[in-house]
DNA sequence: CGCGGAATTGAAAATACTCAAAATTAGTGG
DNA sequence: CCACTAATTTTGAGTATTTTCAATTCCGCG
């Protein structure tokens, strides 16, 4: 599913076989060098600082840091989470591969959460400052830039409205419908996948309870909605399951 | 507090008075000009298009729609808002002077909102590919530009954080003290304003009914935090307001 | 003056939370 | 590979906050 993790040299190509940079990722469809042609990707390549290797539980970048890099995701998984006063943490989102980390953090050039990997991972660096110098001469990828920027918005406008007006029971099945059609657009299934956070990180995001997560899961499992191992997952009825992400339908309780 | 709503020529140089374009806009130092120089602003208002007065209750655009502009507030408030396949409403936002309106429609090329005008309101129009055909050519208006976009995110992440983990006194605490706040920097009273939106819409995108506000608002006066008077807000207590927003002190029913 | 939308208030109901305990799983080292 | 410990998850019971439903009241406006 996600590549090996043994240490190969990064940027450099190997003859006659993978190729280097955006060209070679897997991800160059959803990320940054999607639509480019290929003198415009190696353009970007030459901006695009090392890839890191960011282990399980690790943070890649804390509240508060210098904002320097957008990181784009090569393989992976990332939970990002905000801090409010009080001292308490809000999951604003979690990332897998093809997708851009930081963002958030341009507007004040200082990060507005923490990102933490929840599995060993790959990220590319990008400079920020040596972007914005691009775009200002590829209209494409400047473009494709605001598209990406504009996504996030909406991406948390989505949850924003998942928040404020649905039932737990509906958030939950939101939430499994969105982690699907991400996996289905990355060519994984989109029934079958692995829940790679952990029951409190999904409650926290969706702003409830562990134990209300374990209460949804085994009521859509008694509902034969899923079939659920520790955190692999399989929908069983998709259908129905986006019938309660949209609320034409409930499932009650017990 | 709001422009006099007499209709008066657009960019129509008044002599030896006020100045056409962004020059002459109260908003030019939140907006997009905001720290460019007399040049640039010559540019960016080259591009401007009409500027197009919204009275209350009309909707600037719908989802759907397909972009074409990006709009910045002259004067007056908007309020955005989603409808999701049940067809409930879910408002994302109240914007007012000085604000961008419209970035989430850039990654799909249609509106995912509607906009509504919750009073007489005025928008520059900014004609999108026109815009970003300007920013290749402007580095200073291309960081900006990137500052807002960032802004939006967020400003919308700071809304997860308050929909995901405060309880509704909080949460409407939370929503003054950001009012207030833009408020402020928008040279007017942070302590003495006017609610420009219904309690039902406060409600809507607090997550909360509009029985929960009107309760919550009879408890801040009670406790004397506040003087309501229909719209009319006045903060008695800003620092303990702050705190319960802070989630340092509860204040809690009867 | 009276109509209608908006806001307030009260009482009952429901959803999700808290606390507690048990069960399961993951991680560690022998 | 197994045993042990720590962490995570599940489940139950009682509680609390917020919602729902209903009845008024308030206010703007014709």
């Amino acid at each position: 599913m996600s590549q090996p993790l043994s240490y190969v040299p990064n940027r450099v190509p190997i003859v006659g076989a993978l190729k280097a940079g955006c060209a070679g990722c897997s991800m160059h469809e959803l990320c940054l060098p999607m639509g480019l042609d290929t003198a415009d990707i190696e353009r970007l390549d030459r901006i695009i600082g090392r890839r890191r290797r960011i282990a399980r539980d690790e943070t890649l970048y804390r509240m508060g840091d210098p904002f320097k890099n957008l990181y784009a995701i090569r393989f992976g998984h990332f939970k990002t989470y905000q801090v409010n006063p009080a001292g308490e943490q809000q999951v604003t989102g979690f990332q897998m591969g093809g997708e851009l980390l930081g963002m958030d953090a341009i507007s004040a050039d200082t990060h507005h959460c923490d990102a933490v990997a929840l599995e060993d991972s790959e990220v590319c660096e990008i400079p920020f400052s040596r972007l914005e110098d691009l775009l200002g001469h590829m209209p494409t990828l400047l473009h494709h830039f605001h598209r990406i920027m504009s996504q996030e918005i909406t991406r948390e406008q989505n949850v924003m409205l998942l928040l404020g007006n649905m039932r737990a029971e509906q958030q939950f099945a939101a939430f499994l419908v969105n982690l699907a059609s991400r996996y289905a657009a990355r060519g994984y299934s989109p029934t079958s996948f692995q829940l790679r956070m952990s029951r409190e990180d999904i409650g926290n995001y969706l702003g409830l309870t562990i134990e209300s997560i374990s209460r949804l899961l085994s009521r859509f499992k008694k509902r034969e909605l899923l079939l659920v191992d520790k955190r692999e997952v399989q929908i069983v009825d998709p259908v129905r399951l986006k019938a309660l992400a949209a609320g034409t339908e409930v499932c009650l309780p017990m």
